[in-house]
DNA sequence: TTACAACCTACAGTCGTTGTAGCTTCAAGA
DNA sequence: TCTTGAAGCTACAACGACTGTAGGTTGTAA
């Protein structure tokens, strides 16, 4: 007898919300489930481990784009994980971009902390670093 | 006689798009400007001070509400600064966190990449990893 | 004058959810 | 069996911070 689970189960064990896996379903993420007599999802293992694998990968970072392409890649065990491992590759780079990007960020906000002496807006110095780049320690900032 | 800019001057200026200038008068982030008789906007160097400094906090991360404030806070310069450095703590705050979750990111994402051969997609490291957090270094992702 | 870049408004789309309104269905206790 | 309340259903709007598009108007320089 197979297990069933409705959309409340999987989002408790998904920890997501039940909005969500309806919105998986429509981006077609998760195939549509089974209903009962009065209309109401019954999901099975399979559902359960593809929720999964997508709540995990999304904790990592991936986009639901991602997740899609990867979850393809996965429907022919015989074949190259080539691409599954190009994939994971870039995402690394970009998460090491970002990482970057918010560090700098981060001395910034420090430098303009520390100057600031807690006296009129007048004197602030987080107000004036705020205002002219030509006070940080980047040349820039460069985008997302 | 008075500075005049464009909008197409202000967001080369502003390192920005045009209409994202229009946004920003439209959620009274800036006010509006002067019109010419073929009702173009017309800017003065007021306009474009105040596009550097969201810009330049938009670079540091800061969201658009917390800009809206601290412009507001900045009226009264004879004002304390302490809202305005509290904001500034609570956002570094935010970024600190930020990167520790893509730090742990980054970790699990080598180890995964680290661990396949480049096989047939059965055998890959990276797909089981994804599949199972039980494989992870770390107790668990933190959301946001 | 003509050509074209730059401007105008209004609105839809992005991403990944989350919230709401107004229903219906299910499960457990009396 | 009846009742209650939790959980489910659909459909749609909102979030943040833009970005893109359509279809028209204005400004400017050759
Ligand atoms: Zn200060
Ligand atoms: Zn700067
Ligand atoms: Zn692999
Ligand atoms: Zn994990």
């Amino acid at each position: 007898m197979a297990e069933r689970y409705s959309i409340g189960q999987m989002a408790r064990i998904g920890n997501c919300k039940v909005q969500t896996i309806r919105y998986y379903e429509q981006i077609g993420l998760l195939p549509e489930p089974e209903r009962s007599a009065g209309n109401q999802r019954i999901y099975n293992r399979a559902h359960m481990n593809r929720l999964g694998f997508i709540r995990h990968s999304r904790e990592l970072g991936f986009s639901l784009d991602r997740i899609k392409e990867i979850l393809a890649l996965t429907d022919d065990p015989s074949h190259s994980c080539e691409t599954v491992d190009q994939i994971a590759r870039r995402h690394l780079l970009e998460v090491e971009s970002r990482i970057k990007r918010l560090q700098s960020m981060r001395k910034e906000l420090k430098r303009m902390i520390d100057r600031c002496s807690g006296n009129k807006v007048a004197d602030c110095r987080i107000i004036e670093a705020l205002s002219n780049h030509q006070l940080c320690l980047s040349e820039r900032h460069p985008p997302e």
